[in-house]
DNA sequence: CAACACATCAGGGAATCCCCCGATGCCAGA
DNA sequence: TCTGGCATCGGGGGATTCCCTGATGTGTTG
């Protein structure tokens, strides 16, 4: 039949979708197999269509794009996932490669940019934009001790999710539940953050969540 | 020639303005007629095109959507605007309104919804979802004049600071603490923020309070 | 393998918050 | 003067959070 490479979209924007669709399904070399708009969509689209690549939106609604990732690439059947976010590449590129994305699109990038990255990361190959490039390669070289990270960086993929949550002027039982953990893990994340971000306590955590988020978050 | 109805699109993300050309495009009684990435960009499109309406994204890279809205909306040309945005929160809706839309929907709402949004506001209603519409039809009764429909301007000057120090993050013991009154105060303005701002509960209070300082204050 | 980071959860007491019921003054308009 | 909005405060009961003590399992890495 074809030789098109298979991709599946997983985003909660049907607009977006619609329009990802598109721009892939005129390139001659792939095509779209299926589309999902969340974590169990995802998952449940990747184990039933196989397709060669994912691309998966990094903040998906009320539920968690990185996760996801993690999930898809540990079912190790060969899907490759390309994360993509509608935020500048500061902090999400890092962690969604960690999670085993191949590589890190911004929703803002030119369409030929995205279609781009989809034929790296199938040819076994890394994306990233250069600015991401840099970044990264600037943690690996100043490793010993050039350029501290910021304690932001020191937080882990859960932490991070929390941080962010809380930043919404969510409380941690609304945090729990959009997570789907229980509230005990909430407060041992409350606890790490505390600690990891030098502040003395929860309403310090919560006011300090709030100013990043603003600051850092789209 | 054509009578259909010629829309404009202003939004700085490539793959949503192709999903969204083609989502309209697919209708029988209206068209892209061009589209815009920024403020001048949107400007300039819009005077030279003469669209019918312009759907703009309320936060465009790097520039300013409302703005833009209020511009276009003071050229008095006909040109009617449906704002877009990522955004739940209803706070958003309230500036668009505020600077001219007709109508505030977002870009995770269905594709039906959009297109209909789109005829409603072309047949010169406005459209609103039903959330939105609940919060901001209160801002409407008692004032038949048309533009103060904030509820936000119905708040008492200790209840919008007490609003402005949640959106911080603080809890309301700090909010207490920081106006110099019993927390059982603060917790009375916490009541009357509920009921003014159509908010079931103190977690919805906190989250709109958060979403309000970040698109409004500084 | 040992060590460590990570994600997940539990118990329990103290503190805080939430939300219902009030209340008292003050001051501006009708 | 009466009404109504505003700012201020309280009681009390139940829910939630905070912060401490843990724990288990799964990875990764030296």
């Amino acid at each position: 039949m074809s030789d098109k490479s298979r991709v599946l979209i997983v985003d909660d924007h049907p607009v977006l979708r619609r329009g990802l669709a598109m721009l892939i399904n005129e390139e001659a070399d792939m095509e779209v197999c299926g589309q999902a708009e969340d974590l169990t969509g995802g998952l449940e689209a990747c184990e039933r269509l196989k397709p060669d690549i994912a691309l998966v939106d990094i903040s998906l609604h009320e539920s968690d794009g990185i996760e996801l990732m993690r999930q898809i690439v540990s079912r190790e059947s060969g899907t490759l996932v390309l994360a993509v976010s509608m935020h500048e590449e500061s902090v999400y590129a890092e962690r969604a490669l960690r999670a085993g994305a191949r590589g890190y699109i911004t929703k803002r990038a030119a369409e030929d940019r995205i279609t781009e990255a989809i034929r790296i990361v199938l040819g076994g190959r890394v994306y990233l934009s250069d600015e991401a490039k840099e970044r990264l390669m600037a943690g690996f070289v100043g490793q010993a001790d050039a350029l501290p990270l910021s304690p932001i960086d020191r937080l882990s993929d859960r932490e991070f999710e929390v941080l962010r949550l809380l930043g919404r002027g969510w409380r941690p039982g609304r945090v729990a539940e959009a997570l789907n953990v229980s509230i005990k893990t909430v407060e041992t994340y409350q606890a790490n953050l505390k600690e990891k971000l030098f502040l003395p306590n929860a309403d310090a955590l919560t006011e300090y969540a709030v100013a990043w988020c603003k600051a850092n978050l789209e």
